[in-house]
DNA sequence: CCAGTATCGCACTGATCACTGCGCTAGTAG
DNA sequence: CTACTAGCGCAGTGATCAGTGCGATACTGG
């Protein structure tokens, strides 16, 4: 999966161009059966038609539905959420976490996930994570800067990030405000 | 799902019979399947030919191939850990996330948690958690009963359960023993 | 031992899917 | 404006899949 000639998975990726459009449509298409239909096999006829692109231009550019599915989730799991500064890390944490209990808690987003782990493996599963782990050591980084002593990069995601994706994926119980600020409550003593 | 006309999801299990047989050896090929390739569609064919059972017969009892992998799972993650009785809280709690960590070490089980909830949505989800917080309710509830006050059982999901599931779903990172006991040790205090 | 029933195997059909040459068109560089 | 290249649409093939009557077979209670 990795040295396998995909011929152009960034090359469309100058805006306006055909390319683009067409990946756009494609990634599009996808989400939205995904979200429409979860546990549906999600074949390439039917999503390139949804997409208004012949079956024939995924088959090329993705070659299968679990590269696309990966390709999917990494686009939308980057660039999602900024790291927030808001001077202490309590606040940055409660704020981080709050944004992404609001992300995880789109139903679509789930069924997002829930599909390209299911299909792309742990490939997918590390597209689902996306830039967390990076996200939560520049928090952690930044009160080091400034002189504190933050947890370490694991317990802050068993702490945080591990809570979060699971009530997620795995219940139906809501990613409420209240609860994100309990997990960091319990992450830092007092 | 609940009120479907599934002929006979239980119906075969009295032990010995054809209708056993015949659905320990289905269970017995997605399993094998979904080890092997994780990632495959897991068509209904493939996988009655590795079992050696006609099609038709799978078609009959499961429907879809969603239905089968959530049955599985539930055959899967029923029964498959006992709830210790250690004498203590802390002792209870390392005994069981050690037990569920040995259980989510396996490549071929992570397989299976993944490919369930990717197909099986939600309905697999629950699947795979099995009888998790049953179980933990049940550790809390002694602790209780021994005059104890054990956390909140929302608390223990969040402090044990999400980031065993967690690591094992999404990360490559090892389940160790130590890292478990640091689990428990976080969530109860001195 | 014998009827009754549930379950399974078999042989199909229509539909869908994965995949591939070939020509065309939209962007690009000069 | 013109030549070039990459990406896309089109049509078609072999293979696979989902789903369905029908008969055969293995368990059940009497």
């Amino acid at each position: 999966m990795s040295t396998t000639a995909s011929p152009a998975p960034g090359a469309g990726s100058r805006p306006g161009g055909r390319s683009a459009r067409v990946r756009a449509a494609v990634h599009l298409a996808v989400r939205e059966l995904v979200a429409d239909d979860p546990g549906e096999p999600l074949t390439i006829p039917v999503l390139a038609t949804r997409a208004g692109v012949h079956a024939t231009t995924v088959y090329r550019r993705w070659g299968t539905v679990g590269e696309l599915l990966a390709d999917v989730a990494t686009s939308r799991f980057s660039g999602d959420i900024v790291v927030p500064d808001t001077g202490s890390l309590r606040g940055d944490l409660e704020r981080y976490a709050s944004d992404l209990a609001k992300d995880l808690c789109d139903p679509d987003t789930l069924a997002l996930v829930r599909a390209t782990i299911g299909i792309g493996g742990e490939q997918g599963a590390a597209a689902c994570r996306g830039e967390r782990q990076q996200q939560l050591e520049a928090i952690l980084e930044r009160e080091r800067a400034r002189g504190g002593q933050p947890p370490t990069l694991e317990r802050t995601t068993d702490a945080v990030l591990a809570p979060l994706y699971y009530r997620g994926v795995f219940t139906n119980d809501p990613l409420t405000p209240e609860w994100t600020r309990t997990l960091v409550a319990h992450l830092l003593p007092d």
